[in-house]
DNA sequence: GCGTGGTGACAAAAAAGTGCGTAATTTACA
DNA sequence: TGTAAATTACGCACTTTTTTGTCACCACGC
């Protein structure tokens, strides 16, 4: 992560989608207003840290708001702004595509033949 | 990279496609049959360690299809595979989102206002 | 002795996990 | 009634794990 700006857009937007969590926190929080400890119960294998760094992340990219309230016990809300819900279809796109090639994957990690054993011209 | 296998499809193709080489890899063979050296030559930042990996990570994922020939010097051929082919678009549509929202993310990455300071009940 | 397409060992760098502290309020319990 | 403890959303320092880079080497032919 050296610098965010790269000469075309698929580095950067890779930059931002890149890892476990990403992708999947966009997918919980499609369902709605999340809060901190919703997320981590969403999926209790994120430590804290990483948790914050990569709303952190998605919220400088404009995909998630994060809305903080004064007062304690302490309450942060996080949503998908409107760029973050157009991308969900987007991702779901590549999650369909994935699915229906399962078949290929299985017939890719299978045999490696060499097809064309070809003689030196 | 524990277990490549997860609940969620998403996580698995995140798996395959996250870091900085896949999509870029997968952009430069979409425009046809590639060697190993052309690759190293499209992007020459990346190592040949690297691209070796990458390549076998695409290939066992069913979205590179590596051809091997007998004979010196080596000679090994790159293309995508049909699966490979159809997963370009989808790609470019997340591109395009990224170019799209350039707006949001320049909002997002500016002020940090606290918008609703609640007394307590 | 260079190019080709690798593999493997080791080192450096980056990413991720762990645990502690913080704030004010609520709740738990004796 | 008093006090200890939990809750909430982190920040910070430190350690561990993972990823990536470097270098050397192989095979052969020109």
């Amino acid at each position: 992560m050296k610098d965010l700006v790269s000469r075309c857009p698929i580095e950067e937007v890779m930059q931002v989608l890149s890892g476990r969590w990403p992708t999947l926190l966009i997918y919980y929080l499609k369902d709605g207003t999340k809060r901190f400890a919703d997320l981590r119960r969403d999926n209790p294998t994120v430590s804290h840290r990483m948790l914050t760094l990569e709303l952190r992340k998605l919220e400088t990219a404009g995909i998630v708001q994060r809305t903080a309230f004064e007062g304690y016990p302490l309450r942060v809300e996080y949503d998908l702004t409107p760029a973050g819900l157009a991308l969900v279809p987007l991702i779901d796109a590549i999650s369909d595509w994935w699915e229906q090639n399962e078949p290929a994957r299985a017939r890719a990690s299978g045999v490696a033949e060499v097809p064309a054993p070809q003689v030196a011209s």
